[in-house]
DNA sequence: TCTGAAAGGGTTGATGG
DNA sequence: CCATCAACCCTTTCAGA
């Protein structure tokens, strides 16, 4: 699960299939150098063993209305066990939060949530702020994107 | 590009392939209730519109070494539109960072990266700064991830 | 671990409802 | 806008190296 041994051709493979998911496995094989059993094999082996985790469509934010992105950093004022568990539940059942992270320095939780308007922001912070442990009132604060310059999940994989 | 009309049937293939982006043209016909045919043409024109703008695999960054996951916050002392194009660029080409984003509020960039480990950290943030025209001296913030409690691309369709 | 070939299944496009 | 069907292509498996 956490260190398979990639050689050379694997990480091509990985290289590819990051930017182009569903790309036919004969083409793959073409492009690494390979003949289709076994490029096929290598990538299911990948797959089991957790290198790749998954395949994703990625849909356009503007097409389906989504066009305000907003990051929002949470800090919590009681920091019992139970009041983190609470929260990341409620921010794990939010569909319009994409991501958060519990994060070490001056605040506890980033948040990031693609919204249809002001009207789903408010929406999202009365549920965050209100749907936590009376003693544990939460501070906020939220950053608008204003311009994305890059959002991708490919990482890097040093030839 | 920006709202092609999208009926029940479009999203319930959306929301499938943001979760499943390499199934079958009959697997995913037969969930959403057509035949292959018109699914395979519906996917194409999602594909042609931009709704879909592209299928990914998605890699484990633990399999590869990226265990730490930074966000950095950075500040531009000097805000001409040309210091703005030449930051951006710098960041466009670190394949380490995975987002950038513009942001309004007490900062201006937002940076998410994933890494090797402290090096390649000092490696970023020594990039970052000083790749900067001299005058445009910045201010940086980092926070590191400590749990990753939510990741992903997948929109919330409204069924 | 690879190649090559063969069988099974998926994809695509023409035709018709 | 949808179903059917046939031709083609892709995927997977297996034998052999």
């Amino acid at each position: 699960m956490t260190a398979a041994s990639l050689d050379r051709t694997d990480r091509r493979i990985l290289d590819i299939l990051q930017r182009e998911g569903r790309i036919a496995i004969t083409e793959l094989a073409q492009r690494v150098g390979l003949s289709t059993s076994p490029c096929s094999e290598r990538v299911k082996r990948l797959e089991k063993s957790g290198v790749i985790t998954g395949y994703h469509a990625r849909v356009s934010p503007e097409a389906v209305g989504k066009t305000l992105l907003v990051f929002v950093e949470i800090k919590l004022s009681a920091k019992s066990g139970e009041v983190f568990d609470k929260v990341r539940n409620e921010l794990l059942h939010m569909p319009e939060v994409l991501e958060c992270h519990l994060v070490s320095g001056d605040f506890d939780y980033l948040v990031k949530a693609r919204l249809r308007g002001m009207g789903e922001y408010r929406h999202l912070l009365g549920n965050i702020l209100q749907k936590m442990p009376a003693s544990a009132a939460a501070d906020s604060r939220s950053y608008v994107v204003m311009e994305e310059i890059k959002e991708t999940l490919a990482l890097p994989l040093d030839r």
